[in-house]
DNA sequence: TTGAAAGCGTTACCAT
DNA sequence: ATGGTAACGCTTTCAA
């Protein structure tokens, strides 16, 4: 049994190719009687055009590319990105976009997937600083060959000449800070551990412009950051280092959920009360930390609406629309639990 | 500027397209010094041969689709699945094959992605009972139109005409329980809750085989099942009911390691201490579970491995070979931890 | 060993 | 409004 074509689509309904085109683009006026014909035909046949064809001729491949810039040896798939590409994957769907992931350094995958011609855009999730491949990519940016347009889910300075969807971390940072400072808290701690360097940099700044406000100043005792550890054994190295400390902040952020749970964990089998004897934040929202031991007050982020609006982002640039916003910031929520007290 | 082709390569180096094509795909031979000039000119301008127009011509199209069979209102991306869809992605892109990543029933992406052309091969995830379109697939096999390879990452009887890798769910329950059992472990509840049916009732089997042979009666009042509900949810849920038990089981064997954890945490708010009071284990191996408190004893479930041997099959489905193992089956390792104690 | 040419399934431009 | 046809970039016969 051979495959259903344009050309069989045409004969069964006794018209020329040209015409069963016209309907499935829907670019033409074409007879209602013969378009019911040929409707019927395609609903009788479950043909779907050749996807293949269609790009050869059209240059649109009705498919976007997914980098997920992780390090090789970077083994957790972290909730957020994983909503996110959910996100990404059920609006493109929607619209009848295919989604490529590509798992794969950006340096190397960017260059490679640009000139495939196999994508029609890109979003690329968790960049980070001075990568190349975009570098060299802004420079030769309006001679380049056929214009893919990207989408990136950090924002930063370097790069910020794409357009981009992202948290706006440094704000959400900043919030944080003052809610828990409305909290009655001065000593403050922080646990920064997370491949995602780009965004726990702009934390720092949104934390820090609180702290000044207030007139806290930063404790280097209480700055612990690992970042080119697994972050849950960050989470258990601080408790180890915070438990030997003098002077104890009331209360420890850390930049993400997981991490604050092992930390919680391991101050825990220490005896250490939380949140009685130290408040302990995160971030993210993980399902876990809404049934961990006290709940974790955390942020709420909001990885799936991250997705779904680079897809729409990327869209508009795909169908040569320009941006009313060239990068959207994303606010998260703060999810109060049990694991803040009010001192 | 242009999009380079193999018409650029063929003027460039001096010779004709069916030349250029030959030292690309290699099935020929042509003189060592034109294929020198050719591949020269191919590295200076950097050309990739256009993706589309190879998969019209040659009916393959070097990509492959991984269907990842979910609920609409299934929100969380679990640790496994995301794992295997890293090995898959990273052994296919090894193998220069794209992979897209479709979110959705089977049972309507699948009759879509087959007629589409789009892919060469299909992987589908989180399989469930009775799901008609790999029926009707099954049924018209032979006369099937352009074929398909399928590889299923659940093994059950009724899909058994299907390849599949799979984790060999009854067996690895089997010997989980076995191995509690040589604990001490006479009194044993259970929680069932994931998303995974097949799995879980697979798993069910080893551990009633075990319960068997040991003489254990198996005990309704301590089957816990929630299938309808987000996992930790679930974990939480059965703490409640758990703590009402007038006779406990010593030990809670739960079918996912988040569904313990959060039972953990739930019954260790009330003041049950685990595992002295009540040893709890899970089934996973999630990174979360080494860090919990107190750290989970577990099975390790290997995702990653399960992908890339998932692809290795599919690979060569595509190459037409035949499968020395139709379905094979992954042994889980036991972790052992310190929430389930020796009595 | 190499080149010319046909053809893969579509779409878009001319004609009609 | 509709049909014929060229073209997209590539691979693979068929001849030479």
């Amino acid at each position: 049994m051979k495959t259903t074509t344009i050309s069989d689509i045409a004969l069964l309904s006794g018209v020329s190719k040209s015409t069963v085109s016209r309907v499935l683009t829907g670019n033409s006026f074409v007879d209602e009687s013969k378009k019911i014909k040929i409707l019927k035909a395609i609903e009788d046949t479950g043909y779907i055009p050749n996807t293949a064809a269609q790009s050869l001729r059209g240059r649109s491949t009705k498919s976007i590319g997914v980098i997920l810039n992780l390090d090789p040896d970077y083994h957790f798939s972290d909730f957020v990105s994983m909503e996110t590409l959910r996100g990404i994957s059920s609006s493109a769907q929607m619209l009848g976009y295919r989604v490529s992931v590509i798992i794969e350094p950006c340096n190397q995958a960017l260059p490679k997937i640009l000139r495939e011609q196999s994508v029609d855009g890109i979003i690329v999730m968790g960049l980070k600083e001075k990568e190349e491949a975009l570098f060299s990519l802004a420079k030769t940016d309006n001679s380049e060959s056929p214009h893919v347009p990207i989408v990136l889910l950090n924002y930063s300075e370097e790069y910020k000449s794409f357009p981009s969807v992202s948290f706006d971390n440094e704000e959400n940072a900043y919030n944080f800070t003052r809610y828990i400072l409305s909290m009655g808290h001065q000593d403050i701690g922080l646990i920064d551990s997370s491949k995602d360097v780009l965004a726990v940099s702009n934390r720092k700044h949104g934390i820090l412009r609180a702290f000044e406000e207030s007139g806290i100043v930063f404790r280097s005792e209480w700055y612990f950051e690992y970042t080119n550890i697994n972050k849950m054994e960050a989470g258990r190295k601080v408790a180890i280092n915070f438990l030997q400390l003098e002077k104890k902040p009331s209360v420890v952020i850390a930049s993400e959920d997981d991490i604050a749970l092992s930390f919680i964990a391991a101050v825990s089998s220490s005896g250490l009360k939380v949140p009685d004897d130290i408040s302990v934040v995160g971030v993210d929202n993980i399902p876990m930390s809404q049934y961990s031991n006290p709940p974790l007050t955390t942020e709420k982020v909001e990885g799936y609406r991250r997705g779904v609006m680079a897809f729409k982002m990327l869209k508009s640039l795909l169908d040569g629309e320009d941006l009313k916003e060239k990068h959207l910031k994303i606010r998260s929520v703060i999810v109060e639990r049990n694991s803040l007290k009010k001192i």
